[in-house]
Parts: structure tokens; C-alpha cells; sequence
RNA sequence: GGGCGAUUAGCUCAGCUGGUUAGAGCACCUGCCUUACAAGCAGGGGGUCUCAGGUUCGAAUCCUGAAUCGCCCA
């Protein structure tokens, strides 16, 4: 019964505000209300799990969150319809440079800084931040419908979780695959922290190669020259130089063995050595090594055992080692070094350069590579683990190429740097005793611990200070899908460990994990996918998902990548405002390509806004012909062979929806429904219930075959478009039985059509009388007299039984199923099928004459290509016999049809 | 330099393991305010499937090469 009259256009203001906080509040997004099963009861086959990308706790909603949230949220409505336990888990991850970046420039404003506070006092001044304005992308993300449970939301530094970092730590650290030591590691000097190799980007920047002439100590010669020429991009780091170097089978300086070279400016003698990691071919062949400002000079320095001078100080100033040029920038100095070269006469050329400079991800600045202390992850045997996790088939990649990407990673993995100089993370639980007197010398050992040790266990100093460093933040999201289903009390999770086996504590995980699918964008397959594949393998023994679907970014309509400094980005919420959500979340997964990058196209997102009102527009053309007090019949009653005919074409539509959904082909379920709501409900089936709703005798099983179908189909699409389908749900009769985000997902019928339902041939007829009077612009309101005569007996007598139906389509007056007696205009089909068309004098001989002549050469071209294909010798021995027989009966039609087209352009001059 | 992916209608894309006259949406053109919807209905035009070879009875589809573009790694 309905409740109010629909508005006569869709209107998505309101929707959201109205289903939303009902679903929340009511508990739908809970597993447990759904299937009304406890914990302990639920069987593998009947669990769905994924947890959610954790976006930053700074960040604010962009498309890029919108389409992986959709995506997610897509799958787990359909497995919730599906009766299964559908959790996912939301949260954020503390973001631990961005988030120090943004309460810092809200200390800037009142002229304060960090050091200023202190490192507690700043914590504390973080955590403010975020119960104050943390919780925007949480709020956004309940706009776009999200069916998140909520009572499960993380945070990256929630108690629970910090705990649940600090033992992995220490497990690590015991089983050796944690260990500090001093490396070669990329430091940014704007944020002043370490970086891990995969958050340096590469980018070709155009420098110059500066050819720069090195004296020879000692009075040695080089063609004739008292000194040698040097290649390097990067002037300044001249004051760093401990060699110089070249390949051993150099024949232009192997005279230069045991020679030495002098530093300019600094009078500083290096050897001249030979190495195989040269590039005989790069400038001059000679280049300077300086062990600690390069990964390669590095590691020539160590085969060579040469000296590491760091001429940089942690802001890449240089420092006093730099001599005259100390307390310059990096930039400063290489501007005063080579005008103080060139005055000195010891440029040879200055020569454009095109090479790649690593960017620090974050900030942007050029890093420094340089050697440092740090806390690194032995990686070898873990990602050998994670390795064997997706080559064994326990995880899969969709699209599955992407596997070839993550391999040749893992392969080329190095040991993963995971201390930050930053106050802002989880502090490493790692102690050093700054001791007394009494110190020995395993008093330099670092303690690791899950709290603060009482007293160095080898000197017994209470003097003991915790590392300063924070972990990486992806340190803690690496472990992301096992912890966020632990419990949040600390003495749960101790009880826990070691993890992988079941414990009272560890239902949620028994239940979900493995986690189903984890949906994310291909750039953080190595930042966050692998290592959540190392780590879940590692402590929970198992993959912590059994499919990873990766998703491509959203470019916009010039394939320009979105960023703040081209202006060019789209807000999803603005959008979301403009259209509806349901409208802007069917445009993103239309639009989503098998893995490709996706254009945004915004006239394509009016077009989905159409759909709705489309949609709505039936809702109120199926409420319109419902009388008052309409219940659905419990069994369906006397059907027609048109309602049959639709109920058909529903179950294949659920059948594409299915296998769709199955292999993550979100653009194809789109589709499906789209097509089916659109094309086959409304634009046919509609139609012809107009005919069955006027006729007594048929309007019971119309009105039903009306409700049943549409039900099914806004159940199809409610994954997809969640607001609407609630909404038009409510105003159909029997919503009584409950809400549409518990709907029942449709199953699909074998087919049942019966041979002698012709339906499809009399929408064909009806589409082709439709041409037919389009193009002679026969007056669209004119109910003129067609013949229609169909070889096969039964299908004509369909046709005669069904005939209103298709006068109502076509338009017609009266349907003759006999041959014509007068002049009429034909309109052609296939073989056994003629149609005619009584256009009574009306009838324009020469458009009919054009119209036939193009019908006839679109005929003659395809009678053309069968015949050549049988013509063939060797199609006819080597096709499939069907496949020829097919292609003989396809040439007789078009012969016929020549034929008959023929017989009429003769009979019209 | 190494690898991956693309190139189909004006635009954005389907077309999966070769087999009707290569499809859709948008845009465009024509006609309709047909009592659900003009955010609509009916109809239409538009493509040497980047190029060159090859395999095959048959290629948008498979192979080789080239061009252009994009991405990842060094």
C-alpha cells in the first residue's frame, strides 16, 4: 500500500540523512543482527571479511577513497544480501609525518614550536588534534553510504594497537629480524627523518654534468696535463670526496695506478682507484667517489676501505668538514663551488644533463642519502614468505598481472629501514642504559622490552632512556588485518600471544581471518600490501586475504593525474551533493576499467543521475497502477506469456549481476542491471503491461510480474545505489517485511521459457514497423494497417493472440495476418517472416525507393561476405560443419530477402 | 637502460579462450509534450579496429616488428 505519493522527480536531497543513521543506529552494519548467529556458531563459508585501507587520520575524503570505499562497500552489501556474516572493519592510520606536519603548522601560527612544547606536551597537543578534527573522513565516509561496523573502528595508535606493535616488535627483534645498525639510508632534510627505499621517488630532473679537473699529486701527467677529468652531477659534494675512480680495464689511466689526486679547495690527497663498477662510457671515464653522500660510492668505499667524511649536517647544510663552504645549503654551495671552480680554471665544460633525483613521497624535498643508525626488518624471510603465499594461490591478485609486479619486487626487496626521527608514532620499545662507572660493555646493547626495564640487566643502572625514534607508520598498518580483530584490552592480547593458534580471545579472528578480499590501488601494493603479506604470514601463519583486487588511479578528463597544485582535483562530496550518492557511486564503478587507468568523464555521472530518475519514475508508474491495499499474492496468480517472457529475462539479468560480482568485474554488473532496469523492464516490458493493465483478465498477474520484478531488480542494484533502493523499497507494498540492506539477494531461475513464447519476435516486429514509419515520417499518432505473416504456425498464432500488444507498441490500427490485397510498403525481416505496412496513399515513393535501396545494399554486402567464405575450398573442409551449415543457411536468407527487396523497388518504379 | 600496459565511432569504453553486417553510453541529426519519466520516447548517421608483416579456411582477437602514449623499476 503506498504510504504517500512519489514526487514526480527523483530528488536525492534527503536520502542520506534519512537511511543512513537508521542502518547505524539499528544495527545493520553488525553481523550479528543479520544473521542472528553468535560467534561461536558461524561457519567459514558463512563469513566475509575485509578491512578497510586505512586512510589517514588528516585526510579528507578524495575520489581515489571514493571508488576503493565503493568498490568494498559493493561487496560486502552483496555478501550481507547473501545472508553471509559480512564485517568490515573501518579505521584510520595516525599518519605519522603528515599529521606531525599539520599540528606543527597549527603551533607555527602562535609562533610556537615543537621543541618548544616538548616532546609529551606535543602528544598530547596531537591527540587533541584528532578528537577535534580527526573524525572528518569518518563522517564523509557515512555520506557515501558505507556500511562500515563501526563499533569495530581503529586507530593506528589506539592502545590495543600500540601494544600489539610493541610485541611484534620484540618478537622480531628475538627471532634476529629486527636489528639496528648503521647504513646507507635516505634522509630527508625538510622533515629531518629517515625514509625507507620505497617512499623516495624517482623523478628526471634536468641537471647538469659538470666536468671538473682534479690535480695529480706527486707531478703525475695525464695526456700531458697535470691533472684528470672528473664527470659528476653533484658539485658540492666535491668537499666529501675520499677517491677517485675507474674501471680496471681502462686502458686511458691505467699509467694512474698508486697516483693520487687532490680535493679542490681542500688540500686533501685521495687515492685513485679501479673498480669494476666504473662505467667505462659515463664522462670521462673517471669519477669521485664520496662513500657517504652516495648508496654506490658507499659501497665501492667499503671494498676499498676508504674513509666516510659526511659533509652535511641533518638540514643538508654543509658542515665544518666542508671547509670553507661550511653553513651553506646543499644548493647554496654548489652555486659558490662551481663559480669558484670556473674562476680557478678547473672546469673543463659544463654540459646539460637529464638523470633521475630521488624525492622524498611526503614532502617533496631531493633526499640525501647518507649513513645513519637505524632500525631495520631483515626482509629476506619474510618476504619469501609473503612470496609463497601468492605462488601458492592463497592469495590472488585481480587483474591477475599484477602478481608479475609484486614478484620482481620481492625479488629486488632490501632490508625495510623502519625508524622515524619523528615524535609523532609508536615510540621504539628499545632502552639504552646510559649507565654509571660500572658499565660493561654489553651495557651498549639496546634493550628491547615492552616497557621500561627497571635497571640495565648488565651493569644494574637505573639510568636507563627509551630509543627517541618512532616506527614507520606502515609498520603498524603491516599488521593491520590481524589487529584490528583482536581484542582492544592489553591483557586479552597478551594472553594471545604467541599468535596463530585459537585462544578464547581470538574469535573475531577465527571468524575472519583470512580476510576475504582486501581492495586497494595498485601504487600501495608495495608500501602496504606486501607487507601485510609478510606479516600476516609470519605471525598468524596464514595470508591475511584471499584476494586482493587492485583498482587504478582516477585521472581526470585531459589523463592528467589529480593533485592539489594543478587545480584539477574533483571533490567527491561536492558531486555527491550535485547528483546523489547513488548517482556518483554507479558513475564510479561504470566508468572503472579491468585495471586501467579511469577518466573522469562528469557527463557521464549526469547520465547515472538520468538513471535514477528513471528509476523512480517506474517506482511511481508501478505505485500508480497499484490500487489501495495491495498485497502481493503469496503465489503468483495466472501469468501471461509477457510476464513470463520478463520473469525470464530477469533470472539472466540476476545470472550477469552474479558472475559479474564474482570476478570483480564491477563496470559488467553495472552494466547488466543498468541494461536490464533501463533497456528491458521499462522500455519493453512496461510498454506491453500498459496493454495487460487495461484488460481485467490480465492485470493480476501484470501487477504482479510488475512488483515481483522491480523488487528483484532495486535488490540487484541496492549494492551499488543504497539510498534509492532504500527509499523506493519502503513505498512498495510488503516492505513491512524489513529493510532493503537485509533484502534477500534474488537467485536465478533455469530457464523456464516455454518454446512457444514468442515475445522476443513480437518486440523485434514491433521495433522494425517503428523504423519502417520513422523513416517514410508516417504522422507518429496515425493508427495505420500492418499485415504480418510469419511461416512458423505457431509463432503467427502468438502473434495473433498477442496482437494488442503489439499494436500498442507499433502504434497500429489494425494487425492482418494475411497476405496484403493492396498496395502496401514492406517492411523486411528474415526469412518466413513479412511484414507490410498499409500506408493507404500516404505512402512518399521516392523516400521508399531510398530506403529500399539502402536495405538491399546492406543485404548485398553481407551476401557478398558469405559467399566468398563458402566459396572457399577450405572453409568448406576445414570449419566445423555447423559452423558451414550455419553460413549456407545464412546466405539463402540473405537471397531471400535480396530477393523479396528487390521485387518491391521493381513493383515502385 | 629493464619491465608492464595500452592504441576500436567526435569523447569515454565493452568486445575474455579467433567464427553474424564490430557494440554501449555520451555527443550529434530527425520526429514526438504517446496521462511514469523531456533527467523522457521512437528512429538515424558515424569506425581501413594505430601501422607493417606473419599464422589460419577465417584475425579487432593469436605471433613478430614498428610508431605513439602511459606506468613501474634502475
Amino acid at each position: 500500500m503506498p504510504k504517500k505519493e512519489l514526487e514526480p522527480v527523483y530528488n536525492p536531497q534527503g536520502l542520506q540523512e534519512k537511511w543512513y543513521p537508521l542502518w547505524e543506529s539499528e544495527g545493520y552494519f553488525d553481523y550479528h543482527k543479520n544473521t542472528g548467529k553468535a560467534d561461536a556458531s558461524l561457519k567459514p563459508e558463512e563469513s566475509f571479511s575485509i578491512v578497510i585501507p586505512p586512510p589517514n587520520v588528516t585526510g579528507s575524503l578524495h575520489l581515489g577513497h571514493a571508488l576503493n570505499h565503493t568498490l568494498q562497500d559493493i561487496l560486502i552489501r552483496h555478501a550481507r544480501m547473501q545472508g553471509k556474516a559480512a564485517l568490515w572493519v573501518p579505521g584510520t592510520d595516525h599518519a605519522g609525518i603528515a599529521t606531525q606536519n599539520v599540528v606543527e603548522r597549527l603551533l607555527a601560527k602562535d609562533g610556537v614550536r615543537r621543541e618548544d612544547l616538548g616532546r609529551e606536551k606535543f602528544e598530547e597537543r596531537v591527540w587533541q588534534w584528532k578528537a577535534e578534527s580527526g573524525g572528518m573522513i569518518t563522517h564523509q565516509m557515512r555520506q557515501l553510504g558505507e556500511s562500515v561496523d563501526w563499533s569495530m573502528e581503529r586507530f593506528t595508535m589506539d592502545e590495543g594497537l600500540s601494544y600489539i606493535v610493541r610485541r611484534v616488535f620484540v618478537q622480531l627483534y628475538k627471532e634476529g629480524l629486527i636489528y639496528r645498525g648503521e647504513r646507507m639510508i635516505n634522509w630527508c632534510p625538510k622533515d629531518q627523518t629517515a625514509l625507507s627505499n620505497i617512499e623516495v621517488e624517482h623523478r628526471e630532473i634536468n641537471g647538469n654534468l659538470y666536468y671538473v679537473r682534479y690535480p695529480l699529486a706527486g707531478g703525475a701527467l695525464h695526456e700531458g696535463k697535470p691533472y684528470v677529468i672528473v664527470a659528476t652531477t653533484r658539485p658540492e659534494t666535491i668537499l666529501g670526496d675520499e677517491a677517485l675512480a675507474v674501471h680496471p680495464d681502462d686502458e686511458r689511466y691505467t699509467h694512474l695506478k698508486r697516483a693520487q689526486a687532490k680535493v679542490p679547495f681542500l688540500d686533501k690527497l685521495i687515492p685513485i682507484i679501479f673498480d669494476a663498477a666504473v662505467d667505462k662510457e659515463f664522462g670521462t671515464g673517471v669519477v669521485k667517489i664520496t662513500p657517504a653522500h652516495d648508496f654506490n660510492d658507499f659501497a665501492t668505499g667499503q671494498r676499498h676501505n676508504l674513509p666516510l667524511t659526511n659533509v652535511m649536517t641533518d638540514s643538508a647544510q654543509m658542515n665544518e668538514l666542508a671547509g670553507p663552504y661550511a653553513g651553506l645549503s646543499r644548493e647554496a654551495c654548489r652555486k659558490r663551488i662551481v663559480t669558484d671552480l670556473e674562476s680557478a680554471e678547473m672546469i673543463e665544460k659544463i654540459e646539460p644533463h637529464k638523470h633521475s633525483v630521488g624525492h622524498s613521497y611526503r614532502s617533496g624535498a631531493i633526499v640525501e642519502p647518507r649513513l645513519s643508525l637505524q632500525w631495520f626488518v631483515k626482509i629476506r624471510p619474510l618476504a619469501d614468505k609473503a612470496t609463497e603465499a601468492v605462488k601458492s594461490g592463497a592469495t590472488e591478485f585481480y587483474p591477475k598481472r599484477w602478481e608479475n609486479l609484486f614478484f620482481d619486487w620481492m625479488d629486488k626487496i632490501e632490508d625495510w629501514c623502519i625508524s622515524r626521527q619523528l615524535w609523532w608514532g609508536h615510540q621504539i620499545p628499545a632502552w639504552y642504559c646510559i649507565g654509571n662507572d660500572h658499565c660493561k660493555l654489553e651495557c651498549k646493547e639496546p634493550i628491547i622490552a615492552m616497557e621500561k626495564p627497571e635497571k640495565c640487566p648488565h651493569c644494574g643502572s637505573a639510568n636507563l632512556t627509551q630509543d627517541k625514534d618512532v616506527l614507520d607508520t606502515w609498520f603498524s598498518s603491516a599488521l593491520w588485518p590481524f589487529s584490528t580483530l583482536m581484542p582492544r584490552d592489553i591483557k586479552e592480547i597478551g594472553e594471545m600471544w604467541p599468535l596463530g593458534h585459537a585462544s578464547p580471545q581470538s574469535k573475531m579472528l577465527d571468524n575472519f581471518y583470512p580476510t576475504s578480499v582486501l581492495v586497494t590501488g595498485f601504487d600501495i601494493i608495495f608500501f602496504w600490501v606486501s607487507r601485510m603479506l609478510m606479516m600476516g604470514t609470519h605471525f598468524m601463519k596464514k595470508t591475511p586475504f584471499e584476494k586482493v583486487i587492485i583498482h587504478s588511479l582516477v585521472r581526470d578528463a585531459n589523463r592528467q593525474k589529480m593533485s592539489k597544485s594543478k587545480g584539477n582535483v574533483v571533490n567527491p562530496l561536492e558531486k555527491m551533493d550535485e547528483y546523489g550518492t547513488d548517482a556518483f557511486r554507479f558513475f564510479l564503478i561504470s566508468i572503472m576499467p579491468d585495471g586501467k587507468d579511469i577518466i573522469y568523464d562528469e557527463a557521464r555521472l549526469k547520465g547515472y543521475q538520468s538513471f535514477c530518475n528513471k528509476i523512480w519514475n517506474t517506482a511511481r508508474f508501478i505505485l500508480m497502477n497499484t490500487h489501495e491495499g495491495y498485497a502481493l499474492p503469496q503465489s503468483a496468480p495466472k501469468l501471461s506469456a509477457i510476464d513470463a517472457y520478463i520473469l525470464d529475462e530477469l533470472d539472466r539479468a540476476i545470472e550477469k549481476c552474479d558472475k559479474a560480482l564474482a570476478d570483480f568485474h564491477f563496470a559488467d554488473y553495472a552494466l547488466a542491471i543498468y541494461d536490464f532496469l533501463w533497456k528491458t523492464f521499462c522500455d519493453q516490458y512496461i510498454e506491453l503491461s500498459k496493454v495487460s493493465l487495461k484488460d481485467e483478465s490480465l492485470k493480476a498477474g501484470a501487477l504482479y510480474t510488475l512488483h515481483t520484478v522491480f523488487a528483484a531488480a532495486l535488490k540487484l542494484l541496492h549494492p551499488a545505489m543504497p539510498f534509492i533502493t532504500e527509499e523506493l523499497n519502503s513505498f512498495l507494498p510488503g516492505s513491512a517485511k524489513g529493510l532493503m540492506i537485509v533484502a534477500k539477494w534474488p537467485v536465478a531461475a533455469e530457464s523456464q521459457l516455454l518454446n512457444n513464447n514468442h515475445t522476443g519476435l513480437l518486440l523485434e516486429i514491433a521495433s522494425k514497423l517503428r523504423q519502417v514509419r520513422a523513416e517514410l515520417s508516417v504522422e507518429p499518432g496515425a493508427k495505420i494497417t500492418a499485415y504480418v505473416v510469419v511461416a512458423d504456425a505457431k509463432a503467427a498464432n502468438f502473434l495473433r493472440e498477442h496482437q494488442t500488444y503489439l499494436a500498442s507498441l507499433a502504434r497500429l490500427g489494425e494487425i492482418k495476418f494475411t497476405q496484403p490485397t493492396q498496395k502496401t510498403i514492406r517492411g523486411d525481416l528474415r526469412e518466413g517472416i513479412e511484414i507490410y505496412l498499409d500506408l493507404a496513399g500516404a505512402i512518399d515513393i521516392e523516400r521508399e525507393k531510398l530506403r529500399l535501396e539502402k536495405e538491399a545494399a546492406t543485404l548485398e554486402k553481407g551476401k557478398a561476405a558469405s559467399a566468398a567464405k563458402l566459396a572457399s575450398p577450405q572453409f568448406a573442409e576445414r570449419a566445423p560443419a555447423e559452423l558451414v551449415e550455419a553460413e549456407k543457411a545464412k546466405l539463402a536468407d540473405y537471397n531471400t530477402r535480396l530477393d523479396r527487396v528487390r521485387a518491391m523497388l521493381s513493383s515502385l518504379s
